[in-house]
DNA sequence: CCTATTAATTCAACTAACTTGAATATTCAA
DNA sequence: TTGAATATTCAAGTTAGTTGAATTAATAGG
C-alpha cells in the first residue's frame, strides 16, 4: 500500500495567498476565540482591512460566527468571532482488519456522529464500498445542508509498504499490494482523502480537542494492535520519507530481550503492548475476547494483568526517556485502546530518568499526560487531521 | 543560555509573496542547475511572467547567473541559469569551550576561508569578541564587495538551558546563564543570526553540499564532544520544542549498562562517542591530545582502540535502528569530529536490524552513510544553516 | 453631564505582484 | 523553405493587500 505524496514547493500568487490567509485567521480564531478584528489583524500581521475582508469571507462560507461584542475599556467593543462548529465537518475513518469505524467531526471538534461497520474481509474493494457506507450513513444522519464536508481522513494500521517489519504484527491489512490507497478512497469518498497511520491521527485529534489544545510540538504514544508514536513538532505533522515514521513499537530497548514478531530481540512492543499483554494473559491461561476484558481484569487486579503492567514500566519508561530526548517535546501523551485506568496505572508506575532534556526548570506541562479522546481516538483523529489542515496554514502544497 | 523563539502564524501580502517566491525559485535552481524559466514555471507551479520576473531581480541582486542556452529538440532554446557563487556568503562560527572557528561559504557552498581563534575562557563577552574578530577576518579575506552577507551561522554545544544532561559532557559553556545567545551574536557580528546545536548544523552542512544533497528527510548522527542527532525532515530542520532536540547520546541502549555522567545507566555516549574512546583509551594509559591521535591509533591498529571500536558497534546498530524506526529517514548519515577511517571502520561494523521500516524493496540509498564535509563541519553547518535559510521559502515566521 | 480620548471598524484610493493572451524569437522536422 | 514547437517578452487585466481618512462607540476626566 503506498500514501506517500512527496510535497512539491510551490510558488505563491494572490489566490494562494489569500487561501493561506483565510488558513492563518482560522488557526488564530481557534486559538484565541472569541477574538475580534483587530486583535487578529495584530497576531496575524495583516492590516485591518485584510482581516476584515477575510472575516466578512469566512462568515459568509459559514466557517465563522459573531460572538457578541468585547467590552473592555475604551473604545468601539470589539466584535468577537468564534469558530462555526454548524459550518463545516470532516469525515473520519479507523479501518482494522476486522471492522471499520466512522466518525463525523465539526469544526469545533464535536463528534456528530459515529459507526462501525464489520468487515469479512480487508481487501481494498470490501473496504472502499464500507467507506461509501460510512460517508452515507454519516450524510443522512447530519444532513450536509450548507455544511461543508472538508473532507475524510482515513486512518490504516502501519507500516505502510513493504518493510522490514511488515506483517509482525496482526494488524496488516491483507492483498492491498501496491494500491494506492489515497487515490481508493478519494474515489470512493468523493472528497479530499488524507490517509495517515493510527498514532498519528490520534496525536492531532488530541490537538484538536484534548489535552495537546495549544501545544506545538508533542509526541503521542498510541496503544493499537501494535505500539505507535505520533509526532507533531511546531504544530507539523511528522510523516518520515516514507510515510511510516513513528514505529516506535519496533524501536529496541533490551538487546538480546524477547524475541520479536519482527525477528529483532527486545522491541518496545513485546513489553508494552496489547499484543504484550495478550501474550502475558495468554500464559496465564486467559483469552482476551473483547476490549473490556482488560478493564474488567485490571479492575480485579489479576495477577497476570499486573505482572504485565509492572514488566511494561521499565521498558516504556525507557521509551519515554528516548523520546523526550530525540525530539525534545512539550509533553508525551500515552492513550489509544487501553482503559484509562490501565493507562492511568502505566503513567504511575513509570520512572523516568533524569538524564533527559525533559527535566528542566519551570516545565509547565508534566513529561507525561493520558489522552483524553478515549477509544474512538483513531477516527476521531482521522477527521481531526482534516480539520487540522484546514485550520493550520501551510504553503508547499502536494503533488 | 537561550536560543528558541517561537515561530508566529504570520499572513501573507505581496511583499511575503515575493519573498516567498524568490526563495521557491532558489531553492529549485539550487537543486535543479542549470534550468531555465520556462522549466522553473512549470515546477515552482508560477506563471512564466512571474517567474521571468523574479529571475530578472535575482541576477540583478546577484544571486543567479545566466549559464548559456540549452538546445534540446525543437522550440527557442531555453536560457539556463544557475546559482551565482560570488552573489552571496553566509558566515559560520562553531564555539568550543577552548577554541571557535570560522568559515565563511558561498552560495553554492563553496568554502571562501577559515579561521580558527583560541579562547582562553568561553565567558560570553569573551566569545563575542572573538566572533567579531572571525566576521572581520573574513570580511578583509574575502572583501564583499557586491557580495552581501546573507547572515551567520552559529553552532554551539547543546543542550540549552538547564535541563537534566547538562554538565554532562565536557562540552558546556560556563557563565552563559540565560544569555540570550542570537541576540548577543546579532549585535556583536552586525547581521541575522541562527544558533544551532553541531549535530543540526552538520545535518545541513550535508544538504548544501554533501552526501544529503537532494534528500529531505534523513538524520545525521555527529560525533562531537558528545554524542548529536541532527534531523532534516521534508527538507525543515528539527529542533523541538525548546532548541534540544537530537540529544541522542543519552538515550538508554542498555538498560542498567555503563554509568553515564547525565546519571543515567546504558546511554548510547558511553559506548560510541569520543568519550567512550577516551575512557576506553585511557583505561589502557593512553591520554589523547590531539584529535589526529585517534587516526594515528587507528593505523596503528591500537588494541585498545579496536576494543572501542567493537564494543561501540552494537549500541549503535541499536540506536541507528531506533532512528529509523521512529524517523523513517531516507538515510541516516554518520560524521562529525571523528576520522573519516574510523566512521568507515564503524559503519562495516554495524549489524543493522532488519526489524525496520528502513528495509524496503527498491532502496536508493544505503541505510547508512558517511558524511563528507569531514572536521570543519560544524562551521561550515553554522554558514551552511544560513544558506539553507536563504533557500528554502517558509512562511511562518520567526517573532 | 459633557467632551476629549481611545479603539475598532469601514470606506475609498492606491499598489504590488501575479495571470493571461498576444507577439516575437529561435530551433527542428518535413 | 515552411510550419510546428518551445521559450521569452510585452501589455493589459485581476486579485488581494495596504494606507489614510472617516465613522462609530465606548471610557475618563473635568
Amino acid at each position: 500500500m503506498k500514501i506517500t505524496s512527496p510535497r512539491r514547493i510551490v510558488g505563491s500568487n494572490a489566490e494562494r495567498t489569500r487561501l493561506h490567509n483565510r488558513q492563518v485567521v482560522l488557526g488564530h480564531v481557534s486559538e484565541q476565540q472569541p477574538v475580534g478584528r483587530a486583535e487578529l489583524a495584530r497576531i496575524s500581521g495583516l492590516s485591518t482591512q485584510a482581516v476584515s475582508n477575510i472575516i466578512a469571507e469566512l462568515v459568509e462560507d459559514g466557517f465563522l460566527a459573531e460572538a457578541g461584542r468585547q467590552v473592555a475599556g475604551r473604545g468601539l467593543p470589539a466584535l468577537q468571532y468564534r469558530l462555526n462548529g454548524h459550518g463545516a465537518a470532516a469525515l473520519g475513518i479507523e479501518v482494522r482488519p476486522d471492522a471499520m469505524f466512522g466518525a463525523l467531526v465539526d469544526l469545533e471538534g464535536e463528534t456528530l456522529f459515529t459507526t462501525r461497520i464489520a468487515l469479512t474481509d480487508s481487501a481494498p474493494a470490501s473496504v472502499a464500498a464500507a467507506a461509501r457506507e460510512i460517508r452515507a450513513g454519516a450524510l443522512v444522519a447530519r444532513p450536509m445542508k450548507n455544511q461543508r464536508l472538508l473532507g475524510a481522513g482515513v486512518v490504516m494500521p502501519g507500516p505502510f509498504g513493504n518493510v522490514g517489519i511488515s506483517g509482525a504484527g496482526q494488524s496488516a491489512l491483507q492483498g492491498w499490494g501496491e494500491t494506492d490507497a489515497t487515490a481508493l478512497f478519494e474515489e470512493a469518498l468523493e472528497t479530499a482523502v488524507i490517509v495517515e497511520n493510527d498514532a498519528t491521527a490520534a496525536a492531532v485529534a488530541e490537538r484538536v480537542r484534548g489535552v495537546a489544545s495549544g501545544l506545538r510540538t508533542y509526541c503521542f504514544i498510541y496503544f493499537g494492535a501494535g505500539l505507535g508514536l505520533g509526532m507533531v513538532a511546531d504544530g507539523e505533522v511528522q510523516r518520515g520519507a516514507f510515510g511510516n515514521a513513528g514505529e516506535i513499537g519496533h524501536v529496541v530497548v533490551t538487546p538480546g530481550g524477547r524475541q520479536c514478531a519482527c525477528g529483532n530481540r527486545g522491541c518496545l512492543e513485546t513489553y508494552a503492548s496489547r499484543i504484550a499483554a495478550r501474550t502475558e494473559l495468554a500464559a496465564a491461561g486467559i483469552e482476551l475476547a473483547s476490549a473490556s476484558d482488560i478493564e474488567r481484569l485490571y479492575h480485579e487486579n489479576n495477577p497476570a494483568l499486573m505482572a504485565w503492567l509492572d514488566a511494561a514500566a521499565a521498558p516504556l519508561s525507557q521509551a519515554i526517556g528516548m523520546i523526550e530526548n530525540l525530539f525534545d517535546p512539550e509533553t508525551v501523551i500515552l492513550g489509544g485502546a487501553m482503559p484509562n485506568a490501565v493507562l492511568d496505572h502505566l503513567i504511575g508506575g513509570l520512572s523516568l530518568a533524569g538524564g533527559s532534556v525533559a527535566v528542566r526548570p519551570g516545565r509547565k506541562t508534566p513529561r507525561v499526560m493520558r489522552g483524553a479522546c478515549g477509544r474512538l481516538t483513531a477516527a476521531l483523529g482521522g477527521a481531526a487531521l482534516v480539520i487540522h489542515d484546514t485550520i493550520t496554514p501551510r504553503i508547499a502544497a502536494k503533488t
